[in-house]
RNA sequence: GGGCGUUUAGCUCAGCUGGUUAGAGCAUCUCGUUUACACCGAGAGGGUCGGGAGUUCGAAUCCCUCAACGCCCACCA
């Protein structure tokens, strides 16, 4: 124990970078393969490497760091793998930004310029979220550190690419995708966002050749009819049947095509015929297909018109919809325009709207995949929390679409095939071919595409531990303990872990996964840019420390629900560090002369087993509570604890045994002072690791530092006695106060005689020094009953003791009548209550016994309380009239 | 269109498998500078638990329904 004076206040920024330091260079945070040891493990959810930390990054991995800081305390191997993402696309717009402004562009610079800026890039920024990760105190293995166009990832990335495709779930080919024209790449599905947005209905008439008939199509794209090559009606519809396999002529393009059955077309929308544009539209995709349509391009991959009608060729696609309608009035053939609003697709990084095209690009099939990764979670080998998001992601498993990963960008896993340069054909492979092709040519040139982003995180949790190598690492750690992640990316990359493991590993990636939600601003609102409500952490940590900024994340925090956060939370979190810090200070000051160490087990008092009780129920909670991940209510009952049970009750009650030189048990008092703060601390410290570990230092009877100090065990304690009678004591100081601030008394620290009476009078008597120092008590007189107590006093009485505080100046009889009167009342009600619930033959015929016979003690015990209220205000009439 | 979540004190939220007088923090008000802490202490006020109906001896809790807000999925052109 460090017996200086400790200052008057935390200073975080200092003990922040004083102990990050001293864990990091002790080797805390790096674990060596001990099968001794059972392992526990954790792998980062990778930020981008242009991310600057923001609260959500703040929050998952304060959330890490809380598991992983109390499983290493509690003994476990812990690993905890940090490293950052490639982020493809994120990235890449960055540097093309950046390059801009030289005057560059991708072109001019060609793929290997471009790709060395990128890295330089990387270089200089990639580093910066990781410092921020470290200034908020996660206790990351840095020496393990990943990136995910490292070279062994990349290898990693390259190896399955090449298995999946030899299995022939990886293919080629030509498919309907999400373009996104700003990009210019292709998006997964989930990679497209839906907005609503206001637009019209176009009907346009397509008349037979012969004039013979007609039909008319409702439309919210009339500028892709250019590439129309059918109309389709339901087979059902009787309105049309007649017209089916018949031809109509496209206006403008004036090219015939045929009307077609679909059931997929309702009779009920628009006019029940549907222009069919199987180029740039899914149904209209797999209508075609059906039907054997020809497949006409609209738009290119700039999001221009194509030279289908050399005057709109080059226009963009708003500014030609806009010209062909007028065309198509002009030829009379534009039957009417209603307003509609749709949900359109946008682009997830840019917000461009989605095009949908049709391209060669590459797929993983997802049928043979999604089904183990369906069984893992249904039989619980992997846990969700919370519970109800097993449920979302067996809905989008079931449903799953093959996922498209090939795309248009440079910066990222370049894709592992090449063509011939004569014939074309496909060799996936890691280096270029050097043998000729079957058609004889031995020019091969690689695919100029790259792999979504996300193919290689879903490779993470096992890619960083060195698969397909058996390594030390890899058998040791893998699969991992426990996943944290927003629940924002549960499909992008939990789902994607998930089946990418069973098949690479042939083992789940984790065993639970925890999703927690987002973090809003004060009115609920996202935090964004644009409307510059967001908290900046760093501003956080710089004001209010590292510490304040985790408590304020946690306080409260549920994972079924988003977060509100408000500054304020920053001031109740200070607020606390505060009180930790100065209840520290009291205890060592208060207990550095006395040898505590040489305590006695038959000396503790009263109020040393109430602690030890309530502080057996404190590890109990907070530890089961951090088990099931619901860091919110492990903190409040930590919390409440310390603030309340900790320093308002038991500091306060252990005062005068501190301060009287003949106090016969200062070192019991002292000992359960020191063993309460540091198993505080303890519970305390994953989620404020530096303070924690700043008190511990000067606390704590050994070097071992609180990180890896043993995470508190509850013990058995047969206290049941102690416990009860410190919660009565309690009962009458709360209840003391209570009628002396309701009464306003004056001077509020008058203080006044007590007597006590019945069973419990003993131990309140001696308890008097307790009841001097928080209930303003001269002194505690026992009797063995009311003779010779004074009539003119206030009394507060329940079952087992009563408490007589003589009037003297204190206060007068109608306050005090008054004040009984109440308590009659409440009284009454309270067995008027119970009494109706005892005369209703269906709760004694129906409810259990236990609950019965409950109710009738109730009621035995409020009458005798009311018959003590009653006496009290008859012998207090006459005094009145006196 | 389908699914999910939320709705409890002015604000942020606890209240598990139905059972004492529905809790906490912040804010408000009163009193208090007692030798850890005014970033404090002691107290007080404040809720017919979103509306309605139902099951039950008993509902904030279970069932149904409606409403508001939010999220996810689908995409009828």
């Amino acid at each position: 124990m460090n017996t200086a004076e400790m200052e008057k206040y935390f200073n975080p920024e200092e003990a922040e970078k004083k102990w990050y330091d001293i864990w990091d260079k002790g080797g805390y945070f790096t674990p060596t393969v001990d099968y001794s040891k059972e392992p526990y493990s954790i792998m980062i959810p990778p930020p981008n490497i242009t991310g600057k930390l923001h609260l959500g990054h703040a929050l998952v991995n304060t959330l890490q760091d809380v598991v992983i800081r109390m499983k290493r305390m509690q003994g476990y191997n812990t690993l905890w793998l940090p490293g950052t993402d490639h982020a493809s696309s994120a990235t890449e717009a960055k540097v093309v930004d950046m390059i801009k402004k030289e005057g560059l562009s991708k072109d001019i610079l060609g793929r290997d310029g471009f790709l060395k800026r990128a890295w330089e890039w990387k270089e200089e920024y990639g580093g910066t979220i990781i410092r921020q990760l470290k200034k908020l105190g996660c206790s990351c293995d840095w020496t393990r550190e990943r990136f995910t166009l490292d070279e062994g990832l990349s290898k990693v990335v390259q190896k399955v690419f090449i298995d999946l495709y030899n299995e022939g779930l990886i293919y080629k080919g030509e498919r309907l995708v999400n373009w996104c024209p700003c990009c210019h790449s292709t998006l997964s599905d989930i990679e497209v966002e839906y907005e609503e947005e206001p637009s019209s209905l176009w009907y346009i008439r397509y008349w037979a050749k012969d004039k013979s008939f007609y039909l008319d199509v409702a439309t919210t794209r009339p500028e892709t009819m250019l590439g129309d090559t059918g109309v389709a009606v339901n087979p059902s519809d009787e309105r049309f049947a007649k017209y089916i396999g018949k031809k109509v002529v496209l206006p403008i393009v004036n090219r015939e095509i045929e009307v077609i059955a679909d059931p997929f077309v309702e009779t009920e929308f628009g006019t029940g015929c549907v222009k069919i544009t199987p180029a740039h539209d899914f149904n209209d995709f797999n209508a075609g297909k059906k039907h054997g349509l020809e497949i006409i391009r609209v738009i290119d991959e700039d999001g221009k018109m194509t030279d289908l009608v050399e005057k709109y060729k080059g226009m963009d696609i708003l500014t030609a919809r806009k010209l062909i309608v007028d065309e198509l009035q002009e030829l009379g053939v534009l039957v009417k325009i209603e307003p509609y609003t749709h949900n359109v697709g946008k682009c997830y990084r840019c917000h461009h709207t989605v095009e949908p095209m049709v391209s060669k690009q590459w797929f993983v099939k997802m049928e043979s995949l999604a089904k183990p990764a369906i069984d893992v979670v249904k039989n619980k080998e992997i846990t969700i929390y919370p519970e109800r998001y097993e449920k979302t992601y067996f809905h989008w498993m079931e449903n799953i679409q093959d996922w498209c990963i090939s795309r248009q960008l440079w910066w990222g896993h370049r894709i592992p095939a090449y063509y011939c340069k004569k014939c074309g054909k496909i060799e996936v492979c890691a280096e270029k071919p050097t043998k000729a092709c079957a058609c004889g040519c031995t020019e091969w040139v690689q695919d100029e595409d790259t792999l979504d982003t996300w193919f290689s995180s879903a490779l993470w949790p096992f890619s960083t531990l060195g698969w397909p190598e058996e390594t030390e690492d890899y058998k040791y750690f893998y699969p991992t303990s426990t996943l944290i992640t927003g629940n924002d990316i549960l499909f992008f990359w939990v789902a994607r872990m998930i089946f990418s493991a069973l098949h690479q590993t042939g083992k789940i990636p984790f065993h639970k996964v925890v999703l927690n939600g987002l973090i809003r601003d004060a009115q609920g609102r996202k935090m964004s840019k644009s409307l510059n409500n967001g908290v900046d952490p760093l501003d956080a940590i710089r004001d209010y420390g590292a510490d304040a900024l985790r408590f304020s994340l946690l306080q409260g925090l549920s994972l079924e629900t988003d977060t509100r956060y408000s500054m304020d939370r920053l001031d109740i979190a200070k607020a606390f560090i505060n009180k930790l810090w100065n209840s520290a200070k009291f205890v060592l000051n208060g207990i550095k002369d006395i040898d505590y160490k040489t305590w006695n087990k038959a000396d503790l008092q009263p109020e040393d087993k109430w602690m030890l009780v309530k502080l057996n129920k404190t590890i109990k909670d907070v530890t089961e509570e951090l088990d099931k991940f619901e860091f919110g209510v492990a903190l409040q009952k930590l919390y409440d604890f310390f603030w309340n049970d900790y320093c308002s009750w038991y500091i306060e009650m252990v005062k005068p045994r501190l301060y009287d030189e003949n106090a016969s048990s200062k070192k019991e008092a002292a000992y359960v002072l020191h063993y309460g703060l540091t198993t505080i601390l303890k519970l305390m410290h994953p989620f404020l690791p530096f303070v924690t570990e700043e008190i511990y230092s000067r606390l704590s009877e050994d070097d071992t530092p609180l990180i890896v100090s043993a995470w508190p065990k509850a013990k058995d304690l047969e206290y049941s006695a102690e416990y009860e009678n410190i919660e009565l004591m309690q009962y009458f100081i709360t209840s003391i106060r209570n009628v002396r601030a309701n009464m306003n008394i004056q001077p509020s620290r008058k203080t006044a005689l007590i007597f006590v009476t019945k069973e419990k009078g003993a131990f309140l008597k001696a308890a008097e020094p307790i009841f001097q120092k928080l209930a303003f008590a001269k002194s505690v007189e026992i009797r063995a009953d009311k003779t010779g107590i004074p009539v003119n006093a206030i009394s507060i009485e329940s079952l087992v003791a009563a408490v007589y505080i003589p009037f003297e100046d204190l206060v007068d009889i109608e306050a005090e009548i008054k004040r009984l009167e109440v308590e009659k009342e409440k009284y009454e009600a309270l067995i008027a209550r119970v009494d109706n619930q005892l005369k209703n033959e269906n709760f004694l015929a129906k409810a259990p016994a236990d609950k019965i016979e409950g109710e009738r003690q109730k009621k035995a015990n409020y009458e005798t309380l009311l018959a003590s209220v009653n006496e009290r205000l008859i012998a207090l009439q006459p005094s009145k009239s006196a």
